[in-house]
DNA sequence: ATAATTTTTTAGACAAGACTAAACTTATTT
DNA sequence: AAATAAGTTTAGTCTTGTCTAAAAAATTAT
């Protein structure tokens, strides 16, 4: 237990984006990250990568073999849930109780889910009255790293005349969520499918008693419960 | 107004704890702050200090003559309240919002006040309902950096028989802090001067019904107004 | 006024984390 | 199976912020 509260305060900032990067890689593409996507999404190069990686193997918190990627130890991803947890905590009270939008979130998220301590972090999910989901329909793990992933499917693979509720977006980007304020389409939002365009995969839509077209691209970000 | 806003992204994490040191020591002694002081305040070393007042004298928010110890600009002085604003605002939050005890909320304060959002602090004032003290009794500076300090003297300049209200502490360690709470000494507590011991300074004070004994230096670290 | 002491600065080194360029593996073609 | 391409690692460099040890300036004591 002891060890255990020290062991939070055992990683640097560039490590905790590192731990962080590769779980949501994990979560999309199975076991073995690659060296270039790391570097993809840290938005740094390839040597850098292979200079932390080996880093990050050496405190056991992934497993590392040349050329062959990296794949998370339970340790590693105990760490990495752990930081996910609190970004989505800090952007559920932004939206909740300082007035920040979808949209607005993310960046002030990523620098607040690094402070270390454990008793702000659990006594902000209690003023919240622990909350399940963040503002963008993610789940937030529990203390102990777990949560249960909501039965959703992407807007696009539902065929014509079917509707669901939206839960969830898969492309957080700013622009994104601008987009679509400006069709009102947000969580809880009711959207049905009127149409579906075989040839680019665009939809038309209805969301509020008003039709939209909206691209594949945006079909495919966009999560739907039936 | 737009440089103003990119302004507060001037700085690094070591830069802003610079600042700050810098803005308390010349609050206690005036112009001119020696390197020496600014090491003891930071744990670091003398050398050390040398090189970041230079770089902070390149980026003007200091003059530094050689051997003559550092002043803040305007704009460093501006920049060192921001943080300032930022710790003491984000202490109301933990202590109002989250639950923590007045010895609790520092170094997780230390950590929060290096934030980069002009939204999130502007809008956590509000949230806060625009507190004016900090749990420690210090004023919270506002947007511009004004601030008015309360009129408050040291307990230990009191006479016996005379009595005031605790407004603020001089030493906000978490030592310090408990020892109070211990004492049922907190913000807004009446306090009694009953008797004074002249040969070492200590104190026989009313708090709370009950008569305790403590010592000069103690008294030298609550603030009173009468 | 000179000597001793303290403070401050300089010079050179180091660790973390990033980068470029080159070398080396692995994967893909032909 | 060899040739090419793509991905990965190594080697060496850079920046930020720190440090130690030594030199220089300022202060204090004699």
């Amino acid at each position: 237990m002891y060890l255990c509260n020290l062991f939070i305060y055992m990683f640097s900032l560039s490590e905790e984006n590192y731990l962080k990067s590769i779980y949501h890689l994990e979560a999309i593409s199975g076991k073995g990250i690659s060296t270039n996507s790391i570097a993809k999404k840290l938005e740094t190069k390839a040597s850098s990568v292979t200079d932390m990686i080996k880093k990050l193997a050496e405190k056991e918190v992934l497993v590392y073999k040349k050329y062959q990627g990296v794949t998370l130890t339970k340790l590693g991803r105990k760490a990495a849930t752990g930081i996910v947890r609190k970004h989505r905590l800090w952007e559920v009270f932004l939206v909740d109780k300082l007035n920040f939008s979808w949209d607005e979130v993310h960046d002030v998220a990523e620098q607040l889910e690094h402070i270390k301590s454990p008793k702000l972090i659990n006594e902000l999910d209690i003023f919240l009255g622990f909350p399940k989901m963040d503002p963008h329909g993610d789940p937030i793990p529990d203390k102990e790293g777990n949560f249960q992933e909501i039965e959703k499917k992407l807007l696009s693979t539902l065929e014509e005349n079917q509707s669901g509720i939206c839960v969830g977006v898969n492309d957080s980007s700013s622009e994104f969520l601008k987009y679509l304020d400006k069709y009102k389409i947000s969580l809880g939002q009711q959207i049905k499918v009127v149409s579906k365009e075989s040839f680019d995969g665009s939809l038309i839509i209805l969301v509020n008693k008003k039709e939209i077209t909206i691209s594949y691209k945006t079909s495919n970000n966009i999560y739907i419960q039936s």
